[in-house]
This record gives structure tokens, sequence and C-alpha cells, in this order.
DNA sequence: GTGAAAGCGCTAACAC
DNA sequence: GTGTTAGCGCTTTCAC
């Protein structure tokens, strides 16, 4: 397939490059007849652009950046994803990935990317980076949007998931059910120095036991593990449930920092002979497909959304606009399943 | 943060502009002195290189294009665009995603990316192209990789699990435990009317069947349905899950297409009180997160293995060698989970 | 080992 | 409405 350039076409056409350009993209005064003239021959000579000469040429690359703490496979990673390409893809930007595991990829995105009109835009998801690497990014006079960042600083927008709200609806179904000592389970820690340490939830969850009303000493909080300190997985859970098992007065409202630990942990209380939910309730967090599987009571979170939402901040500053809400709080809702019950329920053990 | 531009670096360090493109990119012989000399030039202005003005130039656009049928959240892209990516980035590429849903899509891929020089190259995921389709893309002399394609024509290179393989694993393991009766369940249609059918995977299982010996009658076969034609997804499988129950002779060893729908379905035959694995034996395919959690014997691939393959052999063609083997078929594994045991174990129903 | 010069294919003033 | 003219920031012969 030869190339045809946009001056091929401008010839077959009889008219000049520029024109031909006006006209192609729908920009400028072009009379109705030389528009489908020049469109004809595009079509005939099978014309594209070329994005690098356009985005030479205007300064507008039509690219945006998506930086990923860790695996674009996660499940948040894949849905923050995906929301982002199908808002972006509609407006004809590309999005790409760069996955940041440590500090030398950061250094390397940083001093090779952003400059020189390489993407317009920066979507940081779950990102945690200092304050010197944010001033490092936020100095590129580039939109930066954060999906779940620690804060909001740097960013030009960020959108977030409303972690407080979403632990003050999980303690209260709790108390509801009348569960008297409470427990929150981190997941274990990515290897990635950048992920979101999760402290917010952590401090939601810990603020809404008081607001209900809970003691201190009725609240455990098992701190996040470093997953390769272990041999598998399921390891790290056994341990916890022991743990919590074995506890002089062991908790019996479990939240849990994402599904997937949960259903682990889960399976690990059962095997300890514990029943879920007749002795002890369980809640996870994301209402990912491990939660339907295990019949999970959690709190469902839409990653896709919150990517879509910070897709349109970021076409909205690329635009020049400036957004009425840069900084947005998304929702969580509780969705009840088979892993929580009322403690007045509890029959043996 | 002022763009500088390589005419800037040389400048500063007092070389020509040709000069300083070689010492930067390692390319030609440059004195040790010069390039070190605009090494630190470089540093000094925070000199990025412009993609585009790069592409232009030179003709590689260091990007290639992956193109998927269905969203990118799902279990097998996003994997497989994590192998691509962990491959491609180490040799910095970009690898940028289009999502083809439909004709529509395809239609405006192909005449507006593969052509004047967009892309390095395309890799194609589970995609099932009619022939002028696939000759289209094949038209541009750009490497095009399939990934899970019904047929290797019209690309350059291809990686596949060996369905017909892991059928045959699933099916030797149901004769091995004594099960009379096999049926294979086949996960609802996509609507994406590229996704691959999964014919080449029924196929096999037949095929497997009548190797160990099966014979015809006492092999059923359910068909896809289309999952918008049902409310919940869940239906779907109450429905299939009633059909093979209430069979005059009921099968009791079933294969399913992929995991989470064998966990879907394993819940409605809980449901209807047969038990798993004691009357009824179940077998996924995939291994991912809803395996696990539903203690799935299940078929296990390697998505992110197939996206890492692909992406070496779209690296070779790029480079301008012709891969020893480029059409690569990888194996899968069977893990033994909850879901299987053996028929004379049977008590009750 | 280094420099000069000619593009790569397009966009964006600016004229007319 | 349309054409002319400069570039955008690099790479790449080709000289020297």
């Amino acid at each position: 397939m030869e190339r045809a350039t946009i001056a091929d076409v401008a010839k077959a056409a009889g008219v000049s490059v520029s024109t031909a350009s006006r006209a192609l993209r729908g920009t400028g005064r072009v009379s109705q007849s030389t528009r489908e003239r020049v469109a004809a021959e595009a079509e005939r000579l099978r014309f594209m652009f070329s994005k690098s000469a356009a985005s030479l040429a205007s300064g507008r690359t039509m690219r945006v950046a998506l930086l990923l703490p860790n695996e674009i496979s996660r499940w948040f990673n894949s849905h923050v994803f995906e929301g982002v390409y199908e808002e972006l893809a509609s407006r004809d930007y590309d999005v790409v990935p760069y996955v940041i595991w440590d500090e030398r990829d950061l250094d390397a995105f940083l001093r090779e990317l952003p400059g020189n009109r390489n993407v317009d835009a920066v979507i940081v998801c779950s990102f945690d980076m200092n304050e010197a690497q944010s001033e490092a990014l936020a100095a590129f006079s580039l939109p930066v949007v954060g999906v779940n960042t620690p804060s909001d600083r740097g960013y030009d927008a960020t959108v977030r998931i409303d972690d407080a709200a979403a632990m003050l609806d999980a303690v209260r179904l709790l108390k509801s059910l009348g569960h008297k000592r409470l427990a929150y389970v981190t997941k274990p820690l990515s290897p990635s120095p950048f992920v979101s340490s999760g402290d917010v939830r952590v401090a939601g969850f810990r603020q809404a036991a008081r607001i209900c009303g809970y003691d201190e000493a009725d609240v455990t909080v098992i701190p996040p593990l470093k997953a390769e300190s272990m041999s598998r997985p399921q390891d790290v859970y056994s341990g916890i449930a022991a743990r919590l098992v074995s506890a002089p007065e062991p908790p019996t409202g479990i939240c849990v920092s994402a599904d997937f630990a949960a259903m682990l942990l889960l399976k690990e209380l059962r095997r300890l002979g514990r029943r879920v939910p007749q002795a002890i309730s369980v809640i996870g967090f994301d209402d990912d497909d491990t939660a339907i599987a295990s019949d999970l009571t959690t709190l469902h979170q839409s990653p896709t959304e919150l990517g879509r939402e910070a897709a349109q901040l970021a076409l909205a500053l690329m635009d020049g606009k400036t957004p009425a809400q840069p900084y947005v709080m998304m929702p969580t809702s509780l969705v009840l399943r088979d892993t929580t019950a009322a403690v007045d329920a509890v029959v043996g053990i």
C-alpha cells in the first residue's frame, strides 16, 4: 500500500495543500464542492493522516498518558483504563499506558515523556508521589489529573471514591447487625512504592467506628503485610484469620480492604471452623468477580466511572476550559450478599 | 518548563545538530568527549526528544497498536495487554490499545491508522476477521501478529493456546474419574462480531470425547447464548443448569468454556441440590480469580505469556528478522481443585 | 569524527 | 474560499 500524502490528495483534487487539509479536517471555510472533491480523492488514494506530522505541525499530539503504579491487568487499573479509553477514544485521542514500578521508571518517564509535546495530558492512577515528584510533573504545562491519589496537590483535577463514606456505610451496617467488636484487614502491600497506601480508608474506618460509638479497644486494625514476605498469598490470610479468631475477645464484624483479600480470609475463617455469616460477618471492598463468586457483602465501587470522569476532566482541561468542579468524589454503595448477618442469629460458635 | 530542542543542546555543546543527535542516541561514531559534553548539556537543559519529530524524520514510530474485540478490563485482554506491554516497554515502544466493537470501528481503524507510518506493528487479540478484512490489514507493509486468532491466514505470526490438548486433558480426567456422560457449556457470546467464537475449543472437546471412547449420544454441547437476551447473567446459567440436571440421562462431567461461567453454573447446580463434586464434576477454563474463589478445577492458561510471546514476535518482525517459528502454540495445564471427584464417590443424588 | 543540507508530512498564519 | 509560505524538531545521506 503506497502511502499517499496530503499533497497527493491536493494535487489530485486540484487544490492547494492547505485547502486539502482544511477540507479533510472540516476546519475553516471550504466550499461544499471542494470539500467533496477532496474527500473523494482522499478516499480513492486511501489517504491517511500522519499523526506524527500533524502533531509536529500543530503541537497537539492527540495522545494522553495513563500512569499506573502496577499491573495493567489489576482489576482497578484495567477498569480505570477502560473508562479513560471510552471517553478519550470517542474524541480521537490515543491512550498510552506507562507502568511505573519504581523511582527509576518514574524518573525515566519524567525525563523522557511529558516534555517536548509528547502527550497532551497525563492521568495518574492510584499514585502516591512525593512532593518533588508531583511538582516535577506539574511543572510541564500539561493537564495532570489524578485518580484516587492521596491528595489533590499537584493535580489540575482529581477523581476519587469517598472512602470515609464507604467505611461509614460498612460500620453502620455492622453496628445495626449488633456486632460489638470490629476489625479492619488491609490487603498486602504492592511492591511498587507508588501505590496509594490505603491510609485514607483505614482512617475512614477508624473514624466511622468512633462515630458509631465503638470504643477504641473494640476495634482491631491489621496492618498490611509485605506480599513478598510470604510463600503463598493464602498464608497471609491464614495467619490473620488465626489471629482474629484467637483474640481474647474476637471481633465479629470484619471489613477487608479488597474483595480478593476478603475472599481468601473468608476461606481461612471457615477452615478454622468459624461460620460466616452466622458467627462472623465479613465485608469486602470493590465488588469484583471474586465478590460474586464468594457471595460477599461488599462496597461496590466503579473504577470505570472514575476513569470516565477523569478523562472528561482531562478533555476539558485540554480544551482550555476550567472544570467547574475539578475535584470530584464518587460514591460507593453497599451490596448485601451472604457474608453478613445479625449477631443475634449466632447459634453455636 | 521551556522546551529545549536538540538544536539548543547542540549549540550549548558547541556541536552540530547531527552530532548531537548521534551522541544522544548512541548511533554512529562520536568521540567519547563530545558524547559526554552533549549528554551533560542535554541533562542541564532538560532536553527530551520529540517523538513526533523523530517519527516523522525516521519513519519509525516506536508505537504498536493492540487491537481488542471488547473491553480492556476483561481478564484475557488485560493480561495479554500486560504481557505485550512488558516486552515492548522494555524496548521503548508505546503500546496503544484500540477496542474494535463493530465493523464501523474496524473500518475506522483500517482507514485511519496503519497507513502513513502511524504504528510500527499491529497485534490483534482474539479477533475473527473475515478474509477481506485481514487482507486489508495485511496489505499495509506492517508486521501483524495474532493472539488466539481462529486461523493464521493474514498474520505474519500468531500465538495461541492449544485448545485441543487442553480439552483432551479435561476429558481424560473426567474419564479417569469414571464419568459416563459429558457436557460442554459455552459462555455467552460477546456483543462484538469479532470475538473468536470458541469453535476451536468445542471442536477440541468433541474430538477429545471421541478419542477417549465416548459415544456421541453421551456428549452434550450447550451452545452459547446471546448475553443480551437475558435479564441477568445468572439466568443464563440457571436455565442451563436445569437443562443439564433434568435430562433423562444427566451428564455428570461438565466442562465450561470459562471460569466465570463455570462459577455461575456451579452455584446454580448447587442451588438445584446437586452436590459438586460428589454428584457432578465441573471443570472451568482460564484459572482466574473466580476459579480460586470457587475452588474450581480448571485449565490454567496464561494470557500474559501469550502477550509476551506475541510482542517478541512483533519485535523480531519489526527488526526485519524472520522468526524461526512464527506460529506458536502455548500449553495449558490442568489445575485440580475441589469441583472434580470420582463418580464412585457418589452417595446420594 | 563532524557538519551542511535536504527533507519527513503536516498546520497555521497571512495574503489575496 | 483558496493559495503561499514558513516552519514543527528531528534523522539521514553526503561531504569533508
